[in-house]
DNA sequence: TTTATTTGGTTTATAAAATAAACTACTTTA
DNA sequence: TAAAGTAGTTTATTTTATAAACCAAATAAA
């Protein structure tokens, strides 16, 4: 029997953000949505969703006079990644 | 930069459906309606989309006196989800 | 024997999620 | 000083997933 898979993390660009995240200490809005190719309004609500949940932590400064908004993964959002990433071997291997 | 995830495929069930064909050669509503644990309408709702894609093949009999759905992946189903599962790699590798 | 109940589904309605559009606040450039 | 750009947020719309209701036939129970 198949496992559930985080309906927080199984969302593209949920998914995108974490992996992002995984492999940088940080990483601000601007280079995400670079990355991602999201637009602002879902890049936004989908960091609101994975702050909610405590997988990601957020900071909000100044870089001379912009606004910068950097995001880090919190070890919560670790274990919760790595605990999707193995659910869903389960689904790709192929016996 | 990440590549887009096949939306079809990037949903838990359906994943799951083409999982499980993906390691037999056909399955039954009912066998597969088991081992995903989804209920009976979802579970035709989800049958149906990845049929209308191509992705997957129904057969309706009768096994006696009961209807017998079996479904298995079609070729376009099986280079789809090896894309897919290429692609999802570049989300889950830590590097 | 007629009335539940179960099996194997489909159809339709509702809830949840993703996405896009519109907006805000401030800055830079022409 | 007006227009355009940056860095976002909020709200509205569309899409998707899920659940509830339904159907037809078969079987079991009263």
């Amino acid at each position: 029997m198949l496992k559930e898979l985080n309906p927080l993390l199984h969302s593209q660009l949920r998914l995108a953000i974490m992996s992002i995240l995984m492999n940088c200490e940080q990483a601000s809005f601007v280079y995400i949505k670079e990355q991602t190719q999201a637009t602002a309004g879902n890049l936004s609500v989908q960091i609101d969703k994975l702050v909610s949940a405590g997988y990601i932590s957020v900071e909000k400064k100044f870089q001379g006079k912009k606004p910068l908004t950097l995001c880090s993964v919190t070890d919560t959002g670790k274990e919760a990644f790595e605990e999707y990433v193995k659910a869903l071997r389960d689904y790709l291997e192929i016996k």
